[in-house]
DNA sequence: GAAATAATGTGACCAATATCACAATTTTTA
DNA sequence: TAAAAATTGTGATATTGGTCACATTATTTC
């Protein structure tokens, strides 16, 4: 029998706790789809009944507000997408799109509840992670309210350059409106918060292409409006 | 031997999946201590060694911000307080204070760690409740940017009645600083506000005693603006 | 129970940022 | 590669809700 996930380059932190033959259960029940940039990975309001993990590429989790959707988060390569969607109720409380060419593995639901039960090193390393996205949830929270559009700009370039891409170089692969939703502002505020950073030597920017020349003041900014 | 927590009333759904023999574990290692109302349970910055369980009362979870305090949900009897951030980090990352008059149990977190991995229902119950938070989350950020402070408010006296109170009459036992901190506004907006239900008869309010009269309206001002 | 302190109510004014409108540019499609 | 569609840039204007100032009312404290 075959146990791909066991030889997986781009294992999830939880799943590095398995044992082999664990991972063979995973790798039996558990299917590798490859998304386009703009692909639906999950959609609001259909049942959840797998458990999906990005194991490459960028996704953004989105959801429907009263007045547009919005983009709660970006959820890079090697994190877990639809954890809470999928455990927390029957029904996807929230949508996953792929900004960026992606693959997702879909495990079944039961399988990982299994695993949960039989691996308290994978259980705990789901609920670490579970922890912390909750905490960082808060902290983004904090931020959107409390920041003015600069300070919340600069964070998500440094975000993207930090986290995301870990380089000073990355092409953007959202446009502005969808950035905007992301840090609650509206396309017009972002484009003209990125020009002023052109303007300010802060970064370059050759259409989608971002380079940060003076990181310390994009943190400054960050931190200091 | 005693087994307090084998007999409390307030079990957390968790602490109902484990067996006598766990919950006598659980007993040893756990330590319960009355709040004031306005007492500080867990101080952000400072290092976490248990897991706070609020048994009785209620309270609020705040963030220190950039440029002021953060109250970034209400937690009220039988739930957990400190997961994330005692399982997230070393040290808290986020303050919890009384509101209203608390019971809160402290649990060694190396007795839950064994608990976790001992009883996979206690363990699948916490992933499980961490879910639903981060799902909750995630709407009260929709509704923390999308929402008019009209909605919001609307939307806060709602939480109060259905989740907190179980009823349509309460005192409510924040004042409208914080009340306006939870939804973010400022304080002179909740009050003009709650003038305003008063004024329309949707509500009544003497002192902080609040009936909820015209429910229906009070939906559709949280839904609608 | 008087004084001090905290909480609330309310008007006037202001600022940040959204919205609108349209031009310019880039990307996609046929 | 021309046309269509999407994205971005930028000025003018509007609006929500914050801030300030101060009055009024409750609540604590001594």
């Amino acid at each position: 029998m075959d146990n791909k996930c066991n030889f997986c380059t781009m294992k999830s932190k939880a799943a590095e706790k398995l044992t082999a033959k664990e991972s063979e259960k995973l790798s039996a029940n558990c299917v590798t789809v490859k998304f386009k940039k703009g692909d639906s990975i999950i959609k609001q309001g259909t049942y959840s009944t797998n458990v999906a993990y990005l194991r490459t590429g960028l996704a953004k989790i989105h959801i429907q507000g009263p007045y547009y959707t919005q983009v709660v988060r970006i959820v890079s390569q090697g994190n877990y997408l639809g954890l809470p969607t999928t455990f927390g109720d029957k029904v996807n409380q929230y949508s996953v799109t792929a900004v960026e060419p992606s693959e997702v593995c879909f495990i079944d639901i039961t399988t990982f509840r299994k695993l949960l039960n039989l691996n308290s090193d994978f259980s705990n390393q789901i609920i670490l992670e579970l922890c912390k996205s909750e905490l960082e949830s808060y902290q983004k929270c904090v931020n959107r309210t409390q920041r003015h559009i600069r300070g919340k700009i600069a964070g998500v370039l440094l975000e993207f350059a930090d986290e995301i891409y870990r380089s000073e170089k990355f092409t953007l692969s959202i446009n502005q409106e969808e950035m905007g939703n992301l840090v609650d502002a509206s396309r017009e505020s972002v484009s003209r918060v990125l020009s002023e950073f052109v303007r300010d030597g802060i970064i370059v920017m050759e259409g989608r292409n971002i380079s940060i020349v003076n990181r310390q003041m994009l943190l400054n900014i960050c931190l200091n409006g």
